[in-house]
DNA sequence: TTTTTTATGATAGTATTACTATTATTTTGA
DNA sequence: TCAAAATAATAGTAATACTATCATAAAAAA
């Protein structure tokens, strides 16, 4: 028996939402696997298609384009961490204990917990890291954003910030810390992995650790 | 009269090096402008051949693909940064003032000191902040990584990483800070114009003087 | 249950992209 | 000035990113 958390994505990002049946929920599953296996850029809904046993055309009711769908993951993650913020920081009070489970929570993300059976955390993790930039590192960002597309990735932020505030609330640069702990924690995972000389986290079991502590350390610096 | 510099780029990246020939140079300098233009997914060579008044067939023979262009671009503007760096530090021994440096160069780049006529300098920091991760965050990176592709970075990044250790000898992430204050400086530049709720960098004239002041202020707070 | 609607599958087709090959022409430089 | 190298012109192919149409199956409504 799981736990079924029904995500709440932008209506924007999809054409039907994938969510609502099995093929949708298929196309969830197997995208996330089949971009961790083949990458981002050799994706695409044909392959998709042959996996799960349908067709490019019923993939395509449910996105626009490849594009589209990544902004789904994407944002499923956001808001798949802001959803195991809240949950593990709801009887903490210390906000700098709130901020160790935040940064945990971007570390680790999923580790524990998986919410459901068609989204395996732990892969959608590994694609962050390596394809999340290019969710909107696009021409069309800004008319992306004004439909609000990356609404779950401001609430995290947002959220993280007003942490922040609590702990130094004359700290200037709430929102920067907030999303520059984000993108480091991918960063530094993806260099550890494929560009070690970019880093000093060695590419180790404990590896997510290591950014942690790493993590908490700049954080303890920049405002205790 | 231009200060010809010419950038060391690792030979593996082209088929034929572009610096050495006027339709070479022509491709360089189209391709930033149009990449600036219309965004590196909608680039492509036969959009490129027409800008120059060439061929696809001629641009192949160059760059086996855009992928690879893009990569030679970005590694200019390692290279670049590095150089600058160079000459800037030149004559100073404080490695605080050292590292000030650095992250000027980081921020501004281009600002001013154009190398040479054909390198938009600028428009390629743009770039750089839009498409640079699109280089490495690739299902080829360990391959290409292991022809060298991404020398430069790793130069650049060494490079720093001594002036922090210089700075702070016990400093326990030299490279994760060096990585970071590159990666930063990019990200919030782009956060700013695009996402400006992920950052506290205004969008304004100003943009780069304010990125410049809060990378100063938060690696005084860690090294000092 | 029967009917209607909706979702999916099967198939086909188009425009664009990402190349490769061939031959002609121009440029360079020995 | 002749040979070699570089570029242009042209054509062609396989894959990609879709769109359209119609048949069928499943679900919902009557």
């Amino acid at each position: 028996m799981s736990i079924e958390i029904k995500i709440s994505l932008n209506e924007g990002i999809y054409l039907k939402d994938p969510q609502d049946s099995p093929l949708g929920r298929n196309i969830i599953k197997h995208s996330i696997l089949l971009i961790e296996d083949v990458g981002f850029e050799a994706f695409n809904f044909k392959k998709l298609a042959q996996e799960i046993n349908s067709t490019e055309a019923s993939i395509y009711r449910y996105f626009e384009n490849k594009h589209a769908l990544l902004i789904y993951l994407v944002s499923w993650y956001w808001a798949w961490v802001s959803y195991l913020i809240k949950i593990n920081t709801m009887n903490i009070d210390d906000p700098k204990k709130k901020l160790e489970i935040i940064i945990n929570s971007f570390v680790l993300a999923s580790m524990d917990n998986p919410s459901n059976d068609y989204v395996d955390e732990n892969k959608l993790h590994s694609i962050m890291i390596s394809e999340g930039t290019k969710a909107y590192r696009t021409k069309g960002v800004d008319e992306e954003n004004g439909k609000g597309f990356f609404k779950n990735y401001k609430e995290l932020i947002t959220m993280v910030a007003g942490v922040i505030l609590d702990i130094a609330p004359t700290f200037e640069y709430p929102y920067t810390l907030a999303s520059t702990l984000f993108e480091m924690s991918n960063d530094q995972l993806y260099f550890a992995k494929h560009l070690p000389r970019l880093t000093d986290i060695k590419e180790k079991e404990n590896k997510y650790a290591e950014v942690e502590k790493m993590l908490n350390y700049i954080t303890a610096k920049l405002l205790y």
